[in-house]
DNA sequence: CTTAAAAGGGTACGGTGTACACAGTTGGTG
DNA sequence: CACCAACTGTGTACACCGTACCCTTTTAAG
C-alpha cells in the first residue's frame, strides 16, 4: 500500500525528549540490551531496502534479534520511530556546505545535498510530511545554512528564515518528480515499462481528443525523463533571491 | 499513525483506466447499487472529516451502507481508490485562473488555489507522494496553465513544463509548513498548544547551550506563525522568472 | 426457460500497532 | 546478606487493516 507516515498520530515532545535526550540511564534495573540507535539504524536499513513499507516494528524487532514489545522500553511508538529515522538520515548532509563561499553557492549546495538524501532513501517522500519536528541534525543544518546566508544583505531574520523554508520545501516537492524521472531513467524494467508505457496510451488518447490542444502541441521531449527541471526552478528560484538582495542593497531603479 | 499512502502498490494502468473511462457498462448483470463517483465522493467526505487514516475500506463502504467487499467492483485496490481521490479534488480549482490577464498573475492564482484546495484537504499532504498519477482534472489544470503562461516569450516548450513543475512542487513543498502554520493559529486547542509549545521549551534548551549561535540570535518574532514564509518564496519563484523571460527577450544587459 | 454474466457480500487469512500482564534481572538499602 | 523497588524483555491478545475466495442473488441475452 505504501502508506507515507508519521505525523498526526505520535506524541511530539516525546519525540523531541528521545530526539534531544541525553540518554542517562536509571540506576535501578538491567541494563538495556538495545540502543535507541541501534532500532533506529535498523529501521533505517530495512527502509532503503525494501521500502518504508517494509518497516514494522515486528520486522525491526526481528531484525534486531528481540521481540516486538521490547521496542516499546525504547521509545512510545512506531510514529517517534519516523520521527528518530527522518532526524537520523540528515546527518548525512553534514559537511555539504562547507566550500560554499556565497549565499547562493551555500544554497545551491543545500539544494543539492537534500535532493541527494531523496536519492539515497527515497522512502523519505513518504514519511516527511505534515509534523516538521526539530530534531538535533535538523537544527544543525538548519544553522550553518543561516550561517552561509548572513550575506544576503538587507534582509530581515523572518526574511532569511523564509528563504530556508522556500529552498527547502521547493525541494522537497520537486523531489517527488525528480527522483522518479531519475527512477525511470536507470532502474531498467520497473518504472518507465510499467509506470510511463502505462500512462501514455491513455494520455495519447485523451491528447488525440482535441481538448487538449496545447499540451497535444507540446514538443515530445517536453516531458522527457531526463530535462532537469529541477536545477531550471532552482537557478529561478536563486535568481529571484539575486534580484531582491540587490533592491535591498538601494540600486532599485537603475536602468 | 498517518500513513501517507499511494504509490508504489497499485496498478497504474488500471488507474488511468478508472480516470479516463468512459463507464460504459455491460449489458449482462443486474445494474451496480454504487457509482464510482459515489464511492470517491464518500472517501473524501471521510478524509475531510477525520482525516486520511479514517478512510478503510470498510469505514467507507459502512458510509455507503454496504459490505466491504462491494467496493472491489468498481475498484481494483485501495491504492486506486487514493489515486481517484486526488484527481477528484483537483477539480475544486478549475476556475482559478480566468481572471489571470498575464503568465505572473496566472502563476500566483495557480499556487495559491493549490495551497487553498491544501487547506481544504490536509489530507492531500499525506497522499500525492512519489507517484504522479495524471487524471483528467490535473491533465485539464495543467492545459489551463500552459494557456495562461503563453506569453512568457522566448521559453522552449520544455522551459514551460519546467516553470509548471517548479510552481507546483514548491506549493507543495512548503503548504506542509505553511498548512500547519496555520492549523497552528486558529484551530485553538491542539496544535500550537500541543506541538509548539511541545517543541519550545526543549529547542530553548538547544538554543541556550550555545551551540547554535546565529539561531539563538534571531529576532523571536522569525518563527512566529503568522510570518507569510508562502507569499514570499512565491514572489521571489516569480522574480526569477521574470528576469529569466526579460533575458530571453533580448535586454540582456541594459544596465 | 435456460444460462451466462455481473453484482453483492460473508468468511477467512495474514498482516498491522500496541495494551496488558507477567517473568527475569539488577542494584540500592536495611 | 536479604529484600525489594525499579527496570527490561516479551508472550498473549485485541481491534483493525487490505483483500482472496466463493457463494448467492439479480439480470438480460439466447
Amino acid at each position: 500500500m505504501t502508506t507515507s507516515e508519521s505525523s498526526g498520530g505520535g506524541d511530539v515532545s516525546r519525540s523531541l525528549e528521545l530526539l534531544w535526550g541525553t540518554g542517562e540511564r536509571p540506576t535501578r534495573g538491567p541494563k538495556p540490551g538495545l540502543t535507541l540507535e541501534r532500532i533506529v539504524a535498523t529501521a533505517v536499513a530495512v527502509a532503503d531496502a525494501e521500502g518504508l513499507e517494509a518497516v514494522s516494528m515486528r520486522r525491526v524487532s526481528t531484525e534486531l534479534g528481540t521481540g516486538a514489545m521490547s521496542l516499546y522500553r525504547y521509545l512510545p511508538g512506531k510514529a517517534e520511530l519516523l520521527d528518530l529515522m527522518l532526524d537520523q538520515v540528515q546527518a548525512e548532509g553534514e559537511g555539504a556546505l562547507e566550500e560554499a563561499r556565497t549565499w547562493r553557492e551555500a544554497l545551491h549546495a543545500a539544494a543539492h545535498a537534500s535532493l541527494a538524501l531523496y536519492h539515497r532513501h527515497p522512502w523519505l517522500l513518504h514519511v516527511n510530511q505534515a509534523r516538521p519536528v526539530m530534531g538535533p541534525h535538523a537544527v544543525r543544518a538548519l544553522e550553518q545554512t543561516l550561517a552561509h546566508i548572513q550575506d544576503m544583505e538587507g534582509l530581515s531574520d523572518q526574511e532569511l528564515v523564509s528563504v530556508i523554508i522556500t529552498v527547502e520545501g521547493y525541494v522537497t516537492g520537486v523531489a517527488r518528480t525528480h527522483v522518479h524521472a531519475v527512477e525511470a531513467q536507470h532502474s531498467g524494467a520497473m518504472s518507465p515499462e510499467e509506470f510511463w508505457q502505462a500512462q501514455t496510451p491513455v494520455l495519447a488518447q485523451a491528447m488525440a481528443s482535441g481538448s487538449y490542444p496545447l499540451m497535444a502541441a507540446l514538443d515530445e521531449d517536453a516531458f522527457a525523463g531526463d530535462v532537469d527541471h529541477f536545477g531550471f526552478g532552482l537557478r529561478c528560484l536563486l535568481d529571484g533571491f539575486e534580484a531582491l538582495v540587490a533592491s535591498r542593497s538601494g540600486r532599485l531603479d537603475a536602468g
